[in-house]
DNA sequence: TCTGGGGTCCTAGGACCC
DNA sequence: TCTGGGGTCCTAGGACCC
């Protein structure tokens, strides 16, 4: 068998990934321990979609991203249990995991909510094995939540370990590809679309070629994948023969876009409704920038019917719009956006979903023009309004054109309680 | 009846300049 | 009638990720 060569040098290098296992279903069996053991679901925002799936679950063939309503009857016939999914929640058990992390390495990139990069140099394989045991271990008695390890010499390749962490039950969580034979036997197993960075187009491209699993895309001549797949096709080449492209980040870099939108429960037909909604993504995202000290100087706000709907007319615009200058003022940023929608709406058609992204965002500090003499007055008036906000509940206090009865907000019926980040949803223990 | 949300990066193509 | 070539910058859209 043809073996692809392999860059020795960099094989002594270890990066793990830290994937936690159906983490919004672990998140809800920590507070629920009866679910142990039986199928989870949770939701999408709008109660949409499947996002997440206990393995039982999965084995019920449930799958990813599936429109809640299709599989209603399975879930009903099996008893599985549903929930809307409850970010205040998962963020703040995440944030717990990554803690824990943190006292293991020091190099570790937070990669999303429920995946971390750690970087472990200067170990030898059976070592890391024992290493990464003990990290499991400790992740799963401190927080609850159960984690799959995967390890290898690119991201690539930590990614594929994983990947056959929680395939293989024979592995109890831990994966170490570090060894020729070993990282062979994986590239062969491995379908092409579970390569990391080789999604439904690439993969649906690549197997014209037939090229279907890791190994026979590691094969491939060089030039060809990046006459054929750019620089990304020959990054992820080069990570899968152990040249490490990607480097394990300690340091985020500054955000660039900041966005908030939603599906409406229902179909929005008139502009007034269509500016209210506009008017709460406005207020939301002009929050989220200030929680993380950013202004923003251009923003763009978005419309689009429901393309689900083939026999309706559809409809989908957006508009790219300037602050007179950066701000994360919710009053400004409301104002302009609603003045951006009342652009783009055209009579006549049902909204399914509308947004706002803003762009060119700043360090709040890094610019204090002449231009903003108003920012000392604006600053502290929305420094009041998160105080209160943050302490009687969010929109406890808010902007007029947002609105009061607000019916086309998103469902979300089955969310279970804030148990770590509300005091009025604390568990209750009886003795 | 009911189909998520929030990001990043890359590329092709147009506008513009010399 | 003939209609360059090369560079930069910007943007929209596509592809990917979770």
């Amino acid at each position: 068998m043809r073996q692809f060569p392999i860059n020795h040098q960099s094989l002594q290098q270890s990066i793990a990934l830290i994937d936690c296992n159906s983490f919004y279903a672990s998140c809800e069996r920590v507070f629920n321990p009866k679910l142990l053991g039986k199928p989870i679901v949770v939701l999408s925002n709008n109660d949409g979609c499947i996002i997440t799936r206990s393995t039982e679950a999965k084995a019920l063939g449930i799958k990813m991203g599936e429109p809640y309503f299709k599989v209603k009857n399975v879930i009903k016939k099996n008893n599985v249990k549903v929930f809307s999914s409850n970010y205040a929640l998962y963020g703040d058990m995440s944030q717990r995991v990554m803690e824990i992390l943190l006292g293991f390495s020091p190099d570790v990139e937070i990669y999303s909510i429920d995946e971390a990069f750690l970087s472990l140099k200067g170990f030898k394989n059976y070592e890391l094995l024992t290493y990464c045991k003990h990290i499991r271990k400790t992740i799963k008695q401190w927080a609850g939540i159960p984690v799959s390890i995967g390890v290898g010499s690119t991201k690539t390749l930590s990614k594929i370990a994983n990947h056959l962490a929680k395939k293989n039950n024979a592995y109890e969580g831990v994966c170490i590809l570090k060894k020729k034979e070993k990282i062979n036997e994986a590239l062969q197993e491995t379908e092409i679309e579970d390569v990391w960075g080789i999604g439904r187009s690439l993969s649906k491209f690549l197997k014209k070629y037939n090229v279907c699993n890791a190994k026979q895309f590691a094969l491939l001549d060089r030039g060809w994948v990046r006459k054929n797949m750019g620089v990304v096709g020959e990054r992820i080449q080069l990570e899968l023969h152990g040249v490490s492209c990607l480097g394990v980040e300690l340091l985020s870099s500054p955000q660039k876009s900041c966005c908030v939108s939603r599906s409406f429960s229902r179909p929005i037909e008139n502009i007034e409704e269509l500016k209210e909604s506009i008017a709460n993504y406005g207020s939301r995202v002009a929050e989220k920038i200030r929680e993380e000290d950013l202004i923003a100087q251009s923003m763009s706000v978005f419309v689009l019917t429901n393309h689900f709907n083939k026999k309706e007319k559809q409809y989908s615009n957006s508009i790219k719009l300037q602050l007179d200058y950066p701000t994360s003022d919710s009053k400004l940023i409301v104002k302009r956006a609603v003045e951006g929608v009342k652009r783009i709406y055209k009579n006549g058609y049902r909204y399914k979903k509308a947004g706002i992204i803003l762009y060119e965002l700043h360090n709040s500090s890094s610019v204090r023009g002449l231009l903003d003499y108003d920012r000392p007055r604006s600053d502290s008036l929305m420094k009041s309004l998160d105080e209160i906000n943050y302490r009687y509940g969010s929109s406890t206090l808010r902007l007029a054109a947002e609105g009061i009865r607000k019916d086309w907000q998103m469902r979300r019926e089955k969310v279970s309680p804030c148990y770590t980040t509300s005091f009025d949803q604390l568990m209750i223990v009886k003795s």
